[in-house]
DNA sequence: ATGAAAGCGCTAACAT
DNA sequence: ATGTTAGCGCTTTCAT
């Protein structure tokens, strides 16, 4: 077996109550012997049993962070980020994919509940029972998504549409549609909360369609109905989507953006790369990964802080859209 | 606090070690009695504490799983293939990023080794000797990576590189840069083993040119080299490289493949994305993940089992290589 | 400043 | 088939 602290202890010539006080509080021992204990543990190799300490402490040290697709380009800049944070602040974070699979995300969620100090749910689809249920057992931190009691982390990705619906309206299109995301996505119903709130009874008209799967193949398949319904401007759920759309669209044989025009929102790195360049809603998702671990180390102190951190997004004008065609259907 | 074994037992009234049996060894306990305590249990919400029980078992049924860089599009297929594998087994998956940094790789696999039973290296940055200190503390998997006495994953790299620089030699190149990667990267070391193996005495000269980050940026970099070695092919270190290249070529007016032709490895996502789309070596990531997975619990009920797998690789001829120009300078 | 003892939640002999 | 006991590696009173 490894090598435990009765090991130091006993190499050192000291209780194994010392050799625990010279790693957790250090200030209660002696000087001199703080330095042999430290020296027979680096010795030994000894590394302090976490998991052990947690059975007394309650504190793991270990914070878990759940995506729905580890896959889709905006997550990896959120999971870096907090994963920064989380080994500044002396915690060691562990990274869980659901699959877009509610079921799955509640099951993670469960297995991480006793080995870490907190969950970072990101976009959770679960329901708001669920979650409810959820929060009794483990510490909760949800992003995107706004759930009564719960610490939250808000990109502020409706405001984010409206911008992008504007710019698209300024630009002369009138039959405008709006891919919507999987259902249970907050970020979604947000969308089309600030979206028809806003313009409904404007001269612009804008169709929901969907939903659509988050990925590139869910985009393909929009493209087919944006096609059939003759919108001359879409605002896809996120880049992913926006980038299948685009692909569907130049396989049909339909021009970005002299034919249609084409939003995203997310900002990943592919919409650099595509062909136009993607216009987008950039969305700071490494301020928001930051975020996550600071409130759910800020709730571990203060039991019922339940801080709501909101973040801005911004239009990224490229190169997917451009004026409406001067004969386009739904002009 | 949460529900214990303890809440359990007194529910159902049997003592705890009947709770305990019910849950890890169900045939030796009187069906109605188990049928009472589990009851009890899903009535009072009970988990069993796995922290508390790896303690005693030496088995946590977690698997850490350690990535250079999460937001390399080659790895999340990977993660999730290694995740939907442990899940089939019964285990739980623990994701890691070191930012490419061989310091914080060596931490995290410290900071795991108490709470998994293992971990999965892929491409491993650390030395040959720290890896092998390391495989003391905890059981190791390393994909990407040759260490004797350690169970490995390996992609058949050398011998995708190898069928790429013929693809690029029977166009006509025979002035072909050889993009290396990080210093460290086993793939980088087997590429160049294969290539200069291969090729160094024929007709067509492979130059090496790195080493290079393996990030789009990186790629952006070693286009300045294409440019002022005037190579009329490339073979980059893997596909984000690739892309990197592809920009910077592009920028400077370099047209591919036209002028150059670029080739990457890895088949990420983007590389079909591109224009034009890029021609790349596949590598069998998901299952490299699936069999690093079998591998670690093999390794497990077998102490001494070091097994290797090999999965084959694949040239894909896409767009972004093409017969080398008449006229070209390294003609 | 250090040691002794109890116990975190659980499993695994060993009894019965 | 079930209960008793000891103990995994560690922290934390409580003594001294």
């Amino acid at each position: 077996m490894a090598v435990t602290i009765r090991d130091v202890a006993q190499a050192s010539g000291v209780h194994i109550s010392t050799v625990s006080r010279t790693f957790t509080a250090p200030h209660l021992v002696n000087a001199e012997t703080r330095e042999r204990v430290l020296a027979a543990a680096s010795e030994l190799g000894y590394r302090p049993n976490r998991a052990a300490s947690g059975l007394i402490t309650g504190r793991t040290n270990n914070i878990g962070l759940v995506v729905a697709d580890i896959a889709n380009p905006f997550f990896p800049p959120l999971i870096k980020a907090a994963e920064g944070r989380a080994r500044e602040r002396d915690h060691l974070l562990f990274v869980g994919d659901t699959d877009e699979d509610p079921e799955v995300e509640e099951e993670l969620v469960r297995a991480f509940a006793k080995q870490v100090d907190g969950v970072l749910l990101c976009g959770p689809r679960m329901t708001d029972e669920r979650l409810k249920a959820l929060m009794q057992e483990v510490s909760l931190v949800v992003v995107n998504r706004d759930v009564k009691g719960l610490p939250a982390v808000m990109m502020d990705i409706g405001e984010g549409a409206r911008t992008a619906v504007e710019h698209l309206r300024a630009l002369g299109h009138t039959a405008i549609g709006l891919g919507t995301g999987p259902r249970g996505s907050w970020a979604s119903r947000e969308i089309q909360r600030v979206v028809f709130g806003q313009f409904e009874d404007g001269p612009g008209q804008v169709t929901a369609m969907g939903p659509n799967a988050p990925t590139e193949e869910g985009g393909r398949a929009l493209a087919r109905r944006v096609v059939a319904e003759g919108v001359t401007a879409l605002l896809a759920y996120n880049d992913l989507v926006a980038v299948g759309v685009m692909e569907g669209l130049a396989e049909a044989g339909v021009r970005v953006p002299e034919d249609v025009s084409v939003v995203g929102i997310d900002d990943i790195p592919v919409s650099r790369l595509t062909r136009p360049k993607l216009t987008t809603v950039s969305t700071p998702s490494a301020a928001a990964g930051r975020a996550a671990v600071d409130l759910l180390l800020a709730s571990q102190d203060d039991r019922n802080a339940t801080a709501q951190v909101r973040l801005r997004t911004e239009l990224i004008v490229r190169d997917s859209t451009g004026p409406v065609a001067a004969g386009a259907r739904g002009g």
